[in-house]
DNA sequence: CTTAATCCCGACTATTTCAGTTAAAATTGT
DNA sequence: ACAATTTTAACTGAAATAGTCGGGATTAAG
């Protein structure tokens, strides 16, 4: 039950742009450094995230990335189902219908899998990147290395 | 965020156990062919949670595998946590300690991480075995393949 | 116009996990 | 003795993870 250095990497990177946002594009590789990322990894995990119409992208010299929408409108569970696909414990229960298992729709372990599922959407669902900005904020983060003040 | 078919497969197997619960030990061969679970890999899984001591096993003719403890003590996130590891996103908010990313306490992701593991964590350890086996039984299952009435 | 910065794209690789399979050995009721 | 069991260890193919590598396209600035 692991998220992966997908949606890892995926939420720190936005929440970086999340913190200058309105300031203009900011290049993956400003990112990469701030978060200590691989800029050709996390250059992965950004084409996903324009894929999905989170970010968009500005090309050439002084380009780079901002998000597609204000902090306060953007959930994490948007940038955990772009990089890590559908927040669900199985297949079954997948929000968007996902396959089914031949199980019964009264399947005694299905309706644990369904209330598992909603916990988890729950919380990511309800967390804007400006909660994640506020708090990072509150912890006395200046514009660079936001969290790393041990 | 998947649970893979170790926790799939084993919480099914238990819960089957739970259902002949106090019939004396039930074969893994039974529970495999109810389940539809390759016997072979079932093994395995029956071998991970005979070491975590939530089962108890009998060799021999007639041998077989029952519940450790009665369906209504044995929580579904003891059996997930023995064969999936740690209920948690993210390594750095193991229950149990788990290892440290180097970002302080009060990084922002961090605190939405514990926030995910414990919304996750109290779905699977107030269910019980007896939770499930009650709703299989009011859904009419029978004592064999409790769960595949379409 | 040239150049440097930057995003874009496709292929490649090493490691680990998943989901089993196979084969043999030990135990015990009848 | 024999058959039904659990127990253990080794093996395998496929997929996912976590990257790396090399080049191509676009654009601002000098």
């Amino acid at each position: 039950m692991r998220i992966s250095t997908k949606g890892e990497y995926g939420v720190r990177a936005m929440l970086d742009l999340a913190l200058h946002y309105g300031q203009g594009p900011i290049s993956l590789k400003t990112v990469a450094e701030r978060q200590d990322i691989s800029d050709h990894y996390l250059e992965q995990l950004m084409a996903t995230l324009r894929k999905a119409g989170l970010v968009s992208s500005v090309r050439g010299a002084q380009g780079g990335y901002e998000l597609a929408k204000s902090p306060g409108e953007m959930v994490v569970g948007e940038i955990i189902r772009a990089l890590e696909g559908p927040i669900s414990p199985m297949p079954c229960v997948d929000q968007d219908g996902g396959q089914s298992c031949g199980h019964g729709e009264g399947c005694a372990t299905r309706q644990l899998w369904k209330r598992l599922r909603d916990s988890m959407a729950d919380v990511l669902d309800s967390t804007t990147l400006d909660d994640l900005k506020q708090q990072a904020l509150a912890m006395g983060a200046g514009d660079d290395s936001f969290m790393y003040h041990i």
